[in-house]
DNA sequence: GTTACTTTGACGCTGCGTCACGGTAG
DNA sequence: GCTACCGTGACGCAGCGTCAAAGTAA
């Protein structure tokens, strides 16, 4: 049995650390003394103090680490494989995205093409949801296919898929997201959306260069005397549903206007 | 100019992101209105915005993205190469350590030899110092290497390097270690050691496999009654400075102890 | 008038670091 | 009795999220 301090060299944890971790009930010494109150560890909790350092250096709260000591049934392949490598990947993925933009953003600033476009009355078919996070949009779009193919609907023949984003700020978490596409209308379930003027950047490639889309479209907003009157509007032309390489993808990025005053 | 909603769906950081921002003084909105106190953000601001979100995904603090934002000059080349490589490679390997030692923990418990030792009495230029981090180390070698050097001493045939860690439990910064190394003694500035016992583990390669090392020696001294009573010992056969190549290092790993009671 | 935004607090959360003050082991 | 350790609070910090109460814009 080892003495908090002792510990600490052992598994390189903080005594501070190690108080906390009884707190939470996370790593309860194996004995403590009545009298002295002293923590006292045995060496095989070197290794469950192992595995905590370890699942927090990949990303999970000390709550996500309590609840896997617990259960490690859940936890071995379901946890593990499947959640570590995600979020590996996904920090991995913010690294990369961050340098590249941000080595991007002196030159970039506005390369980009604006065009004022009227979006003319139409008919579409939509399905609005409160999402967990933004990378969920893919299932609205396959609800939104398959609720059109039971309705029997006919998508228009130059089809139109928009993506609408609805918050009224920006937001991580819960995300309120529409999507439409244009029908020609037989069932019933349609609405008729009227015209509306938006400026638009198109661009191909990966979603990486939207903080450079977004700044262009508000630069030209700016200079031409116009305001924002409505939520943030995607149009794919080529979406990650029809190719897996970034590549491909052509995306029309844009917002209602109207003029100032 | 935007309002503060508008501007958060331009630059994805949510408003309360943005009050935030004001208060640090990271992000002041081009003008507020005197009377209603909203903010009104310009199209410029966003890259702004974006830089921030830049810096910060790859480690930065706020305190820091400021100073980089008021002076750009140091920023431009020293800060945005030199140190976001390094903090980026430093989270990767945090990463893939902790990954690696994860999936071997349970196989690898205990697979390591105990030695108990006897370190015989022996004389040593030494140097005991407080610095920064743990991977500082190599300073105090260099220093120490020069100090022989100059003093005239000789290193013994077969040459001991050891590093002790002198904190009472472990710390992350401000670590007080001692590095040393023995010598026949010409000069005046060298120590004698007194002879000690020691449990060690002998390992080669990378530093990586330390967690497992140590819950080996913990094992060790529960299971034959003894009790820690000293601080961390390495000593090094083949250390960083004979090879880069982790495959090839040569460590031994201990602490001294005294039978129980 | 109504609805959609905005304002300014103020408290909550995570994962500990950092005192401060006092008890204890050897 | 000294010194090196251990104990329990309690507050601090980053970077916002999350109410709450109230004013403003269209």
């Amino acid at each position: 049995m080892f003495k908090i301090g002792d510990f600490s060299k052992l598994t390189n944890l903080t005594v501070r650390a190690l108080h906390h971790y009884e707190k939470l009930g996370l790593l309860t010494p194996e004995t403590t003394d009545p009298l002295t109150n002293y923590r006292y560890y045995s060496a095989r909790q070197i290794i469950t103090a192992n595995q905590i350092k370890a699942f927090q250096q990949v990303g999970f709260s000390l709550k996500e680490i309590k609840k896997m000591l617990e259960n490690p049934d859940l936890m071995e392949d379901y946890y593990s494989t499947l959640e570590m490598e995600l979020k590996a990947e996904r920090e991995k993925v913010k690294k990369k995205q961050a340098m590249l933009n941000l080595l991007q953003q002196n030159p970039l600033t506005a390369e980009y093409h604006i065009e004022l476009k009227e979006i003319p009355e139409r008919k579409v078919v939509s399905i609005r949801k409160i999402v967990a996070s933004e990378d969920q949009e893919f299932q609205l779009w396959n609800e939104l296919m398959s609720k059109i193919e039971k309705q029997n609907d006919k998508i228009t023949d130059s089809p139109q898929a928009m993506t609408i984003y609805h918050d009224p700020e920006y937001r991580q978490t819960d995300v309120d997201l529409e999507v439409q596409m244009n029908v020609i209308g037989n069932s019933s379930d349609f609405k008729t959306i009227s015209s509306f003027m938006m400026p638009t950047v198109t661009f191909s490639g990966s979603y990486e260069q939207m903080p450079q889309v977004t700044t262009a479209l508000a630069l030209w907003t700016e200079n031409n005397g116009y305001s924002i009157s409505g939520p943030m509007i995607n149009i794919f032309h080529v979406s990650p549903a029809q190719s897996s390489n970034p590549d491909d993808w052509v995306t029309e990025a844009g917002y209602k206007v109207r003029p100032n005053k």
